[in-house]
DNA sequence: GGCGGTCGTCAAGAACCGATCAAGACGAAC
DNA sequence: GTTCGTCTTGATCGGTTCTTGACGACCGCC
């Protein structure tokens, strides 16, 4: 779910602003002060900030610099001054986009794709990837290695597998995990997950294998090494 | 060196502005035709772009889609047109401003500084070629060669060639490979992805063949040499 | 010790998926 | 309108994976 956070004092445009961007989809927060705004910035990040300058308890370019000094999320500033010093200001201590009151939705719609489309292409980093002692799980790369070495697994191993790691030392219940890798429907068939867990404990080898452990009548559990 | 590339086609306001960046201690490269403008995109990539819309050879939205395909430097669209639709259009297919005319310079100055101080942080060589291993890709001129052989590929081929490609080594889904190419909507036509894998495969030849791998039940993924 | 329940392993048939070939549909260029 | 190349769709083959059944091991209980 996308999330953007709207800031504006004024009720009306608080509203309009965020029945255009709901309807668009989004999940949104809104802030009528500064102060407010920036409680939300400290605990959660949107993907992207609409920002009116014309607050009343401050400015919002120092919104801008003390966000700036944390994050990267794009903000778009609304303002009903045309300005050319405080758009000037503004872009330089950290907008993104700056647009002038009276705007069109169609246009800060558009605008605010911009900023996300940005933000979507530039999320480089490393895949994320599940842990459990010397077992690693990349998610999106679909690929499994136990103490480095890799391990070939069907797509119903995997998904097996996957849904165990995500709560290592936890038990799964039969039906949960039937559920995860099945689907709703398969509830009884139990001989599955035995057939899997079998069949995973081979492909980690003797000491990996060990990991996979059932709980009888219960369920199944990968054991947490750091947790012992 | 930042690099900014100006495109427009009435002189007197291609030096207006390259007189106003110069002094401001870019190097400026004009283009005063839409052709101009990507003969010297598909060479050297500046840091951005600040592309007028109305060209005389071609429509400036045509340019943005283009250069989209294969780089994502800033682009900054400046318009006589105030027009709410074009704007949106622009924005869409890949502008990341829009500043209608007549529009004050410490303005543009200011959006070009917000664009460059993105680029800036995502570090993100912006090279039109892609590689992996003997492969080449050359996005703008849509040609790719293998050990330096032309390889001849039609268009659903290359783009989903190049979509392989801009993730070496890892694995896309079926899915995604169905969007990147096919767009929404063809989901479910995992047929396609076969029939065109194989193609790909019998045109890279019995070795480059080899790199296009199935990873059963989950989509493709071009091995990529220098991780082996 | 016998018995029912659960778990683990093995193996075979069925179902599914991927690769390839080939023919028809479609659209662009001339 | 014809021709050419590309895209789409169908058919088939070979291989893998999934499902299912059989069987033995183990445990707690009567």
């Amino acid at each position: 779910m996308t999330t953007i956070l709207v800031v504006d004092d004024e009720p009306a445009i608080l509203r309009t602003l965020k029945a255009g961007l709901t309807a668009r989809g989004y999940e949104v927060v809104t802030a009528a002060t500064g102060r407010a705004a920036l409680n939300i910035l400290t605990s959660q990040i949107p993907d992207a900030v609409v920002l009116d300058l014309g607050l009343g308890d401050m400015d919002g370019v120092d919104i801008c610099r003390a966000v700036r000094s944390w994050s990267e999320v794009p903000i778009i500033v609304l303002s009903a001054e045309d300005s050319e010093h405080r758009k000037v200001v503004a872009l330089d201590e950290g907008a993104d986009d700056y647009i002038t009151k009276p705007f069109s939705m169609p246009e800060l719609l558009a605008r605010v794709r911009v900023a996300l489309r940005r933000r979507g292409s530039t999320t480089d980093e490393d895949d994320p990837v599940l842990r459990c002692g010397q077992l690693h799980i990349d998610l999106p790369r679909h690929a499994v290695t136990f103490a480095g070495e890799p391990v070939e697994l069907t797509p119903k191993e995997f998904a097996m597998l996957a849904a165990l790691t995500r709560y290592p030392g936890r038990v799964l219940t039969h039906r949960t995990l039937l559920h995860e890798v099945w689907g709703p429907g398969y509830d009884t068939e139990t001989h599955y997950l035995r057939v899997y867990a079998s069949q995973i404990r081979k492909k980690l080898g003797p000491v990996g294998g060990q990991m996979l452990v059932s709980e009888p009548g219960i369920g199944y559990r990968l054991l947490d090494p750091s947790e012992e």
